[in-house]
DNA sequence: TAATAATAGTTTGACATCAAACCAATCATT
DNA sequence: AATGATTGGTTTGATGTCAAACTATTATTA
């Protein structure tokens, strides 16, 4: 999003913060990925840290948590499942649902790798003091909140689970 | 990425300083995507951008512009030749390069289709005051910049144009 | 109870994305 | 000029991603 636009101060001001935002955001996952072991994708990482922070889930709540739709689910679960890191089983009460687990593979793998993905992105944000950290996170938030006075938006991203210990 | 780890005040800071991030930028993202027409991509919109705001060029100065892989610029192009919005031509001065570059259809397209998502980018950062997108952008460029003392990063989403009217 | 929602997951088709292997053109060095 | 290295682009194979159509299961309701 180039600022060679001649819009209105309020345009060129938000495009700038806008780039900005996503500059950042690529950047510093795109480092912070770099300590993930090759035989794992960041998508797959996002799954097995969900189930080791938050115990056995269905595929819906992992769905919600990740803000990605069922149908991704379905594959990158299939591919843990593959891999030999997670275990799907029926819900016997109700058929429909699917509980997805980690197996003890599963767990000393992302209970190991989790410490050195935290560290990592902890490096990044050593850019920034912690009052810093503190206002971006807080800017970020009424951003991301934010309904934005209009109806008719995509209903992808916009389950909650923003707040600290919320993930 | 949750903070049901407990690890140091340093990471549970940073930690849910960057969920925040993410979440904004995946949420801003999502919801200025919905006004783009269903017949183009984000990615492609991407490209018709830059063409647009800065003219012709080859696609190895695309691939840094938007952060992506050579093969992925090689892809998305192909797609919007096929729909006649862009056009490639070998540089006769120097046969490896490819310049790419729009066709009045194409032009007249993202002209058109450039300030409905500059505007819709504006509607979301209305959340915050001017002076808050400036400092939400100042904090994400020392973010994004951050070399973060540590060698073996990936060479991806690392070249510059970060800065106001650079993209 | 039978017909009809609604819900959870899967499949499909199109596009995106990367890394790695590859090709073609140019440059560098001798 | 010939060899070798570099550079720009393409191809391939694996994964991710979505929306939309589909299946199976449970809930509603007539």
């Amino acid at each position: 999003m180039g600022t060679h636009y001649q819009g209105t101060k309020a345009e060129t001001d938000a495009l700038t913060a806008y780039i900005k935002l996503m500059r950042a955001a690529e950047s510093v996952t795109a480092r912070a990925h770099t300590v993930l072991p090759k035989e794992i994708t960041l998508s797959q990482f996002g799954v097995l840290e969900a189930l080791l922070h938050r115990g056995p889930l269905c595929q819906g709540e992992l769905a919600s948590k990740l803000l990605r739709s069922g149908g991704n689910v379905t594959l990158v679960v299939d591919n843990l499942e593959k891999a030999g890191y997670v275990l799907r089983e029926r819900n016997p009460e109700d058929r429909r649902f699917i509980t997805v687990s980690l197996t003890p593979k599963g767990r000393a793998f992302i209970a190991d790798l989790f410490p050195k993905v935290a560290a990592s992105i902890t490096r990044e944000f050593s850019a920034l003091s912690s009052a810093e950290q503190f206002t971006l996170g807080w800017l970020c938030r009424k951003l991301g909140a934010a309904p934005a006075a209009d109806p008719r938006r995509s209903p992808t991203a916009e389950a909650g689970a923003d707040s600290p210990s919320a993930t």
